[in-house]
DNA sequence: GTTCCCATGTAACCCGTTACATGATTTT
DNA sequence: AAAATCATGTAACGGGTTACATGGGAAC
């Protein structure tokens, strides 16, 4: 029962939607699971050919004219078991966020008020961003039949978002308070 | 000027603070940064010696009595200014999640009622239990000199598992809501 | 007096990222 | 007509995780 990454099963969750190219899987993937698990392009690569010796997956050669010709593949039922088995199991592996900009700003004393100050800024404005082009995506999967889960997932990272730019615009204040008490005195 | 990895400087601004053994800055990581910034143990290692090479920390055989000897770095001046030079750069890197969790309820039209009842609970108890674990920290960290940027980090980890929480809170509703109808259909 | 945890460390492996390659189509 | 982008793909490297090792205290 070889136990797989979570990258496998999010590659066979994606084609479990309909037979799908490689290229275009990387592409799909970029746009709707990307938010909370990013998957290279050469990673999907070798996640199908993995996925295939399990005999998950099958693949095929498409000729095309005008474009390089692909490869195409499509989940077996041995596949579609494997996922839903993968599905129903607990997650074991914890949440992780990774962001420079906090070890930065963790050690934000030995840094100049300008740099600090231009680094919250960077934070609120990507965050903003991220917010800005999650809003509509939640908004146009609300109501949508079988988007639930989908808009579910939409919705986190649109919260979680809204709560950076709070915290961001919470921590700008408070921390050139301090500073420019220090400063004062 | 060979740019380092994110951890390498982690590690630098760890010791930044005095000297301390590998295994101690291991440990510091794990209850400092972790929340943002993993680190394994064994790459403190790796790291430390790539640090050496470069000049930015030097380390020294300690022997120790009823405990294994163990081996200390402390920062140079060179390191001082490559870790000051890092902070100021801005972080190229975009900040990412990765959350197994949310890849299986991506999907969660393939999975059950009881399992997707099952991961929404489990979301919702990892996300309280690091807010209740993070709470005191930051109480603790509010109005400690020189602790405001370690509070502005610690604040963040609260705020985004609040947002998570009253997330899962929202989404049991809505979904439990919709599959109840579909039911009854 | 075993059994578990702590403090210290090493080794191997694999996931994941970045760089490279290439011909067709679109843009400037 | 040159330059950028798209659609497709491969190769290599390094970061990060997991597993292993070990001797002394602590716990039961």
């Amino acid at each position: 029962m070889s136990d797989l990454p979570t990258t496998s099963f999010a590659v066979l969750g994606l084609i479990a939607s309909g037979p799908i190219s490689r290229y275009e899987l990387w592409q799909q993937a970029e746009r709707s699971i990307a938010n909370f698990w990013t998957i290279a392009k050469s990673q999907v690569y070798g996640e199908l050919e993995r996925l295939e010796k399990l005999g998950y997956v099958s693949g095929a050669d498409v000729r095309q004219k005008g474009k390089p010709d692909k490869k195409t593949y499509r989940i077996t039922p041995e596949g579609t078991a494997a996922l839903r088995t993968w599905l129903a199991e607990p997650a074991q592996e914890q949440d992780r966020i990774r962001s420079t900009l906090l070890v930065k700003l963790f050690f934000g004393n030995l840094m100049p008020d300008t740099a600090l100050r231009d680094h919250l800024d960077q934070y609120r404005a990507k965050a903003e961003a991220r917010r800005a082009q999650l809003e509509p995506v939640v908004q146009m999967l609300t109501g949508m039949k079988n988007a639930e889960h989908m808009r579910a997932c939409a919705l986190l990272g649109l919260r979680i978002n809204e709560a950076m730019v709070s915290w961001a615009d919470e921590v700008t204040k408070d921390l050139f308070a301090v500073r420019s008490r220090k400063k004062g005195r």
